[in-house]
DNA sequence: ATTGACTCTGGAGTGTACTCCAGTGTCTAT
DNA sequence: ATAGACACTGGAGTACACTCCAGAGTCAAT
């Protein structure tokens, strides 16, 4: 009987890891789905439209504290109180202070990127080849984190 | 000898804790400042600027890793390289990306808002008091993170 | 020289968000 | 009935970004 999507065929849809979405469950981020006689996890379309929303918040750089009261937004509330109300107003104001410095960033990184592009320019035909000092600096520039991540971004 | 601003008051100016500024040093995010002979560390005007230029990545949802390759921004860089320049724009394809999420999720914030808003409005003077279902979801609904924050936000 | 506020180091601990694993069970097809 | 793919659980481990601590030293003022 398979009345329902199995967690191999959501992780995949959704881009999630299998273990991830049992984590979500585990911690009541999303509602436990139905089970199958023997214990499978059988999703719906519904819980793939709840995880995916997890996913697309979390790229915005939400904790999962704060998914869980953004997701009541994702159900359909026939009621809403003072509490809620104040809830959503301060997630707003968040949102818009993300976006007003994201923005801010843009044109800081433009200006840069701008530099960049006419340093090239001027620098193509002397002896720098695919190299800088920038990235020299990057690379060796003092001690660095003990990460095992070399050099590619 | 004072030829120099001690880590304490870096602090209080940067919004950054003692040692969260001694941590940045020993991953290497920052450089290592200069030292009073006793082996305090002594920070000028630069090392503070480059601490608040970290923090405030970090509130866009820049991890600490990215930040270190984004802090090359920050340093005058009289060359650049092609590595650089890619860099610049792949961080900037992000930034307009999160910026457009964030836009989108602002409008449905706002219609949540509205409708929240209206709600109250009609239901005002009914018996629901300072008290509503999806609040009530949120406290007691299945099972939670168990963390230990109660119900404000 | 002593006091008190401040700083030093190395290392352990915390919270968030996964990720991996072993041992076991389920499902579908043959 | 058996095989092979897939799923189950609980618990341990990992990565990131701190945060706390003990024991010791520094600095400026008295």
């Amino acid at each position: 009987m398979s009345q329902g999507i199995q967690i191999g065929k959501v992780a995949e849809r959704t881009g999630l890891s299998i273990d991830t979405i049992r984590f979500y469950q585990k911690i009541g981020l999303v509602k436990q789905p139905a089970r199958s006689e023997g214990g499978f996890r059988l999703f719906d379309d519904a819980d793939i439209k709840d995880l995916a929303f997890i996913k697309k918040a979390q790229e915005l750089g939400f904790s999962l504290i704060e998914i869980k009261q953004l997701s009541f937004l994702n159900q359909d509330h026939d009621h809403a109180c003072s509490q809620v109300r104040d809830l959503l107003s301060n997630k707003l104001k968040d949102v818009r202070e993300k976006a007003a410095q994201l923005s801010r960033l843009e044109t800081e990184l433009n200006k840069a990127l701008r530099q960049c592009n006419r340093d090239l320019h001027s620098h193509q035909r002397s002896a720098h080849g695919e190299c800088c000092p920038v990235l020299e600096a990057l690379e060796g520039g003092g001690p660095k984190p003990r990460s095992r991540q070399s050099s590619q971004d």
